[in-house]
DNA sequence: AGCACGATGCTCT
DNA sequence: GAGCATCGTGCTT
């Protein structure tokens, strides 16, 4: 079962789809090659009161597309050397997005880290602003796995303590963990 | 296992 | 000009 996660799958409240994301892929077609992750750790940004977030500034050349519509890539630079990957959810208006985290090879090698999973990838600038469908080479793929054997873990958000107490507690980072560890 | 730090450049003030 | 949704290394406990 292999299914293209739609545009509406987006339009809807950050966190929900966040959760769901979770145990999806992210696929990535370059060069006539395909790889795909399992994702296995996200982070919500959501909205215009969201002080972790880069749209707690407004709209600037940078997050205008945040402010679009859900289903399309926000990928950004930092640290001067990194990428991030990101999905736009919510209205169109309504700045959100989601930042993929970690994801698990199909041979099981776990991806953890934002700036390693979009280096193993190849996601850069390119795909910034652009859908999430198979004509970009990047896109969101639901293939009916089952994480029941996985349990959920909630924590606050990564390197976002400037964000005040409020804003930098929320317990905005969801993981997949596998059972019966610890 | 837990800091401290440097790399390196874009983005916004 | 400062700060950054990070990572890897190399040090200290």
């Amino acid at each position: 079962m292999r299914k293209t996660l739609p545009a509406p799958f987006f339009d809807r409240p950050t966190l929900t789809v966040a959760k769901e994301l979770l145990g999806k892929y992210l696929v990535r077609e370059y060069q006539g090659q395909t790889a795909a992750l399992m994702i296995t750790e996200v982070e919500a940004y959501d909205g215009p009161k969201d002080l972790a977030s880069h749209a707690r500034r407004g709209i600037t050349p940078r997050t205008t597309i945040m402010y679009g519509p859900p289903g399309y890539f926000y990928v950004y630079f930092t640290y001067g050397m990194h990428w991030m990957v990101n999905i736009v959810t919510g209205k169109k208006g309504y700045p959100a997005a989601i930042l993929i985290r970690a994801g698990m090879t199909d041979d099981g090698a776990l991806i953890k880290g934002p700036a390693r999973l979009t280096k193993h990838l190849k996601i850069t600038k390119n795909e910034n602003g652009k859908p999430a469908v198979k004509a970009t080479g990047l896109w969101l793929e639901d293939r009916g796995t089952d994480i029941k054997s996985y349990r959920l873990i909630k924590t606050k958000r990564i390197g976002v303590d400037y964000a005040g107490e409020i804003w930098a507690n929320k317990l905005y980072n969801l993981s997949l963990v596998l059972k019966n560890k610890n």
